[in-house]
RNA sequence: GCCUCCGUGGUCUAGAGGUAAGGACAUCGCCCUCUCAAGGCGGCAACACGGGUUCAAUUCCCGUCGGAGGUGCCA
């Protein structure tokens, strides 16, 4: 078998969605587990979509996925440019070797007698097909009109009987009457291949051996074998991959504010743990296994564990996820990427942020919880009294109030206000004085955080404000409390 | 409408003629605990439906239903 090649070819119309970083991450992957080579090409024959800078975010996204490429436009490569736009003087001979062959013919009917055919055709409940009108123009004739400038394309010549198939490796074979399909069109009227063209001829020149896209291409891919056939090319292995879905009936798109890879890691997911994820959707190793790193997954990677169906982007899988990464981070390296988080909820709060972020830890499954978690800390939230009472801790607004009485003088003598020492004081008197731990320990961490659940317990958190703040809140809760 | 594909719990999935239909997330409950998490234990929950084929179908075939994709000078 010649080394394998593999692309990503997304056009540069937007933030990398989580398809296309599945699709990315798929064909990188089988090309790294078969010592081949993975090709980034960007798509940008459709001069209207394409956004300003979305090459360069796609490249950047990329890169924090850890899909790195062998070759493509900011890398170079034996086959480039790998810019389509860069290329786009190469297409043309192409479809016009196709007009010879007589597999494609130049058409120069209007835009709007197109459209008033197709409007017409839907009216009737007809599938639309292109008349082949202009196919009836003779040769030299044709060539004369474009000679001369004439606005036109070129468009591909359908067999108007039989059938067109292609084997792909997941779905099997696919066939379709030849009579279904349309005179698509190659070449634009800009200049411009399609991506119906373009993807053909340049898989074909750059050397592609497999070619793993969406499922959106499955019914297209027969009609793109008519043209390997027509001018006699080796055909890629197709392996189309099940789209991912948002929910049931529509599939994931940034037009309805559906995450973007972008989107997940601005909200403060990890890439690893984003791309772990998003490689088991569609795909199992073949055991229960879960946890990958890239290079795990390029050593496990195979066709056979792919599935057919579409699957649902579920983010609290995800986000369980997220925060399995996050746990089993070193704290060194969790706290480099808590810190901009933790200031962003303390600005300038100077008591003891690493242990803040050690208590977090554990906690935050995303790192854009920290912020809410870490709240109360620079403002008492405003807290309803029915907040001190819990069955299991022995504790209502009566009990809380006694028990901050009994309380609050025993921290009042704490000189060394730390975790330890707090620790120290606290719980033997706690049950030196015949009181439950939680009726006393509830109400305090009720009243010095005014939630029911906080990074830590009553020691933690007192440590965390410090004495001057702990008492002051102690006090303010007690005169609350009296009323 | 037409064409193509898909169909195991709410979600991701294992399964590849004979299973008590397995795992994970979510959910619920219990334990642990100075809260909440985490962790441990347990519960609820699925083969879309109808026909075949077969001694035996979740597994094979057909149909129906449901869903998706395509039907662009978008990719």
């Amino acid at each position: 078998m010649p080394q394998v090649r593999t692309r990503f070819a997304p056009s540069p119309t937007g933030y990398l969605h989580l398809g296309g970083l599945r699709t990315a991450l798929y064909a990188y992957l089988f090309a790294r587990k078969n010592g081949g080579v993975f090709i980034l090409r960007i798509e940008d024959t459709d001069q209207e979509r394409e956004v300003a800078g979305a090459e360069e975010q796609l490249r950047k996204s990329l890169k924090l996925a850890g899909l790195t490429y062998d070759e493509g436009p900011d890398v170079g490569g034996s086959y480039g440019p790998y810019v389509q736009s860069e290329r786009k003087g190469s297409y043309a001979p192409y479809a016009w070797a196709l007009v010879e062959k007589g597999a494609a013919y130049p058409c120069f009917c209007t835009k709007g007698r197109l459209d008033q055919a197709r409007t017409e055709a839907e009216r009737e409940g007809r599938t639309f097909k292109y008349d082949k009108r202009c196919m009836s123009i003779a040769k030299n004739e044709a060539r004369r009109r474009v000679e001369s400038g004439e606005k036109h394309v070129i468009r591909q010549n359908m067999p108007t009987d039989g059938a067109a198939s292609f084997d792909d490796a997941l779905f099997g074979h696919i066939e379709i009457d030849t009579a279904q399909l349309d005179d698509m069109v190659l070449m634009k009227a800009d200049g411009f291949p399609t991506y119906n063209f373009a993807n053909v001829v340049d898989d074909h020149l750059m050397g592609i051996t497999h070619v793993m896209r969406g499922t959106e291409y499955l019914s297209s891919t027969p009609k793109y074998n008519l043209l390997y056939e027509a001018f006699g090319w080796d055909k890629p292995v197709y392996i189309h991959l099940p789209l991912v879905m948002a929910d049931a009936t529509r599939k994931l798109s940034k037009r309805y504010g559906d995450p973007s890879f972008e989107d997940l890691l601005n909200e403060g997911y990890l890439p690893e743990a984003v791309v772990n994820y998003i490689a088991l959707l569609g795909w199992n190793p073949g055991d229960d296994r879960e946890f990958f790193t890239l290079g795990e997954l390029e050593q496990s990677f195979s066709l056979d564990g792919l599935s057919k169906s579409p699957s649902i982007f579920d983010k609290a899988k995800l986000t369980w996820m997220n925060g399995e990464y996050i746990r089993r981070l070193p704290f060194g390296r969790y706290y480099e990427l808590a810190k901009p988080w933790l200031e962003k909820a303390l600005p300038d709060w100077g008591r003891d942020p690493k242990r803040l972020a050690e208590l977090l830890h554990g906690r935050a499954e995303v790192l854009n919880r920290i912020p809410e978690m870490a709240a109360f800390i620079k403002a008492m939230p405003e807290y309803g009294l029915e907040l001190y009472t819990h069955k299991k801790m022995k504790s209502d607004p009566a009990v809380a109030r006694e028990s901050l009485a009994f309380v609050e003088p025993i921290l009042r003598a704490v000189e060394d206000w730390t975790e330890a020492s707090l620790h120290d004081s606290l719980m033997p008197a706690i049950t030196a004085s015949g009181r439950k731990n939680g009726a006393v320990l509830w109400p305090l961490r009720v009243a010095i955080s005014g939630l029911t659940s906080t990074p830590g317990g009553a020691t933690e958190i007192a440590y965390l404000l410090g004495k001057t703040e702990t008492l002051r809140r102690i006090t303010a809760a007690r005169e609350r409390l009296a009323l």
